[in-house]
DNA sequence: AATCTAGTTGAACGTCCGTTGAATTTCAAC
DNA sequence: GTTGAAATTCAACGGACGTTCAACTAGATT
């Protein structure tokens, strides 16, 4: 799988240290690009050679197929996008130390790198948003290519909001991520429905108007979930997980 | 638009009721089907007509063009579902004649009619709303279709909500709604990721157990954000139209 | 029986698809 | 200046794409 081809052929520029290699990251700009636009059945490989303005069989050469570049091109922002939001985490966990961080830092702390970078990230960012937000909700590539990518560090997410909601359910707990997750990617989508819809009350590019909501309408209902319950059905007993 | 072809070709079909045309219905199954696994530049019209096992040019017959297609799949089964919806929100309305409904039912109202076809209403509306799922992020079909097919019924919705929460400001109430249309579309996409994250916890297809919290999750997050500044900034003076 | 039309068929249209192979250029290391 | 691997170019492969067309069938209307 990493090595491409079917015949001995693989994946090349492993030397070099991959850094300002121009061809391949102008294959990976106007993939990104037009995959969000339309689709990855939706764009063909001479759409994106052609926008990039590089002969057809160089993404065939740097990425090995279709494929492979759409990984490429999913797996290229998200290292750095993991390692803020974690490091984001890791700095409430460790400023907090006596006292755990709230919810709402800690959703923030997921979802404001999001809102920088397409904010003000450059139009690259905003791509790459709308993309994760089409492949988050698409049964082809959803459940292997958003799990690959992301959900080792949406663990460490979850765990410090368990730990901020103790008592909760795990079934609650995920559900509830769940609905963050669809919350966040529609908004990072910006199709530009609820601008129709509110009448231009609404904007989607303002994104920072929608972040400011979107945290405190997530947290309420993480509360809601795991409120309900935590009292009213088995007290304490979640498992043998020690008290704390 | 309506009459579809370049040249005086024009979709049939008007007369005779439109019922029981069994091959328009077998490409539009098949259709529904394809679509919401691939998406829609990932199904061909061979496909498609291949599994409905009729001849390539009848679906260019009966629906003018590809785009065709799929519009007239997406509208298949809106008017049901919107109507359904609507019945309810009126019944709702009826019955609280003298106390308005509470955001829970209103909610209820609209998410309900999915849930039950979904879950019981056979595989063509499962397809169905992973069909939805994918377009309602989709910036090429999105804004247009989601806005075409569903923002009427949404405003009736929205004008309930209104009423349920006075004093809330437009846009609180519109980004509420869209949190709740982003976490209601992944869910009904059924991509199997949170199965996954989960470890088996959670499972897609318990639509029912995902429906008991997406409502209060939802409601919760609504009153979050109308709640917070509908006292603190501007008391009751929401333009002119009357008090009541 | 003749007419008409919606429905269906099979074939073909020109175009674009993802991928590959062989030849050529680039450029740093020796 | 030679060598050798990486990068790039050009052309082509077989096949699939959406759409169209003329011919044909079936069933109702005259």
């Amino acid at each position: 799988m990493t090595t491409g081809g079917k015949r001995g052929r693989r994946t090349p520029a492993r030397r070099s240290g991959a850094r300002s290699h121009p061809t391949r990251e102008r294959i990976l700009d106007a993939a990104e690009r037009l995959f969000a636009q339309r689709g990855f059945h939706g764009v063909s490989i001479r759409d994106i050679t052609g926008a990039a303005d590089v002969d057809v069989a160089l993404a065939n050469y740097h990425f090995g197929s279709k494929q492979g570049l759409l990984e490429a091109v999913f797996a290229r922002r998200a290292e750095e996008l993991n390692g803020e939001r974690l490091a984001r985490l890791d700095a409430l966990l460790a400023a907090g130390r006596r006292k755990a961080p709230t919810l709402e830092e800690i959703i923030d702390a997921f979802t404001h790198p999001l809102l920088d970078r397409s904010a003000r990230g450059g139009p690259g960012w905003k791509s790459y948003f709308a993309l994760v937000a089409e492949v988050n909700n698409s049964p082809e590539f959803g459940g292997v290519l958003m799990t690959r990518t992301f959900d080792q560090v949406v663990q460490r997410f979850i765990e410090a909001i368990r730990r901020a909601l103790p008592g909760c359910e795990e079934r609650d707990l995920y559900w509830a991520y769940h609905f963050l997750s669809g919350a966040l990617t529609l908004t990072f989508a910006e199709t530009g429905r609820i601008d129709k819809l509110s009448g231009g009350v609404c904007r989607s590019n303002d994104l920072d108007s929608v972040h400011e909501r979107l945290v405190p309408f997530c947290a309420a209902g993480f509360r809601a979930l795991c409120v309900r319950k935590g009292r009213t059905r088995k007290p304490p007993a979640r498992r043998s997980k020690a008290a704390r």
